[in-house]
DNA sequence: ATCTTATGTTTAATATACTAATCATTTCCA
DNA sequence: TGGAAATGATTAGTATATTAAACATAAGAT
């Protein structure tokens, strides 16, 4: 039995060679590809450091079987990443990760007060806002950061280099993040001048 | 392959037939099995629910065979329970559910003053306190109360009969007890005096 | 005591996941 | 342009999970 759970999607008279395109969310397969891909492993260097086969990992990412249990773990290991955290991540295509200035959202309008929120709205959360400041050539380093929790913020002054997952942006004043502490991070002042962020995470850290 | 994941365990000199005994939390399997317990149900009845065979569960909860997802997914909808909870909920046998009086464990002490802590120390948890009053006879109902968080709380005046997962005690004036939220519960004074809770809930619930 | 019923376990057969190898496509470097 | 390297996909064969049925044991009921 093949799981297949998209198998409304095709009579195969279509092309069946859809690059990869349309990101489906829904299946664990393709819940491990997303992840592998934002970690920037290939599915041949996963498979190594999984003690699998590639030919495993790309049945696996489109979803054409389903694991064992022992199988994922071995995967995620190699992430490394655990299952429940696999599993708990949020993955959404909504959870936009990055925000140019204009696309922040205005919660209050005034004729002297703009508010803007950064990511989305009721995430009520608790929140540890601070205020960061990066001399030219900082940098949290190249063993990316990692901990629990959400973590945003807003570029002040400056220019500051953020890489997330296999993501990377320069952002500059007025631009913002938001994303999922789990997920590997790294700041980076390549300019010549100071960068200062307005940055919350949750759950407090310190 | 045998996903044994306590390899170390034994040169097949040993006996091989220890009949399951310890209970170790490690493995799907043990979850499994932990959890179905709670649930108060049988091998066949999660099965019938699940739509896969006893014989299977019983592989799985003996940790000789390592589930497919899709196994997972359907035993755990038979439950239900997701699959981000289920590797999630802490099920260490040190999580106690029920507290007596006398070992709630003392924080201050004076001459004049004794406060005692519900559950643990450390658990940082920010909560909601409440102050229930069950008038005889009152009834959270039949169709048990699952949400997420945890709560806890202590019997103030007269007596509850709580159930939490297949576990049922009655408590009195000073018993307490604490689990986490998504254990189907179920609150009733079966006396004829009212009773009176003080109690705790996170995340706040309303 | 002896049924009956209900529980978890085991076993042979089958369905499925996984491996090892190959194929197909792209990238990029000469 | 062409060849090597790297990536993901596919396929036949093998290992493993799952089924269907029987076995073993315990608890009640009469």
């Amino acid at each position: 039995m093949v799981p297949n759970e998209e198998k409304e999607m095709a009579q195969q008279v279509e092309s069946m060679q859809e690059p990869v395109a349309a990101s489906t969310i829904d299946g664990v397969g393709s819940r491990l590809r997303l992840v592998r891909q934002i970690y920037g492993l290939t599915q041949r260097e996963l498979a190594r450091r999984a003690g699998v086969t590639n030919g495993a990992i790309s049945l696996i990412e489109q979803n054409r079987v389903s694991p064992s249990i022992s199988s994922l773990k071995k995967l995620l290991d190699g992430i490394p990443m655990s299952i429940a955290d696999f599993f708990t991540l949020d993955l959404t295509p909504t959870q936009q990760v990055f925000f140019r200035a204009a696309e922040l959202p205005e919660i209050a309008i005034g004729p002297e007060i703009s508010l803007r929120l950064v990511g989305r709205k009721a995430n009520g959360r608790a929140m540890q806002i601070l205020r960061e400041v990066y001399q030219p050539g900082a940098d949290t380093g190249e063993a990316m950061l990692r901990h629990n929790g959400e973590e945003g913020g807003v570029v002040v002054r400056g220019r500051i280099l953020l890489t997330v997952g296999h993501q990377e942006q320069e952002l500059g004043p007025g631009d913002a993040y938001y994303f999922e502490s789990q997920l590997p991070h790294r700041f980076r002042n390549a300019g010549d001048d100071i960068c200062e962020i307005i940055s919350a995470n949750s759950p407090p850290s310190f």
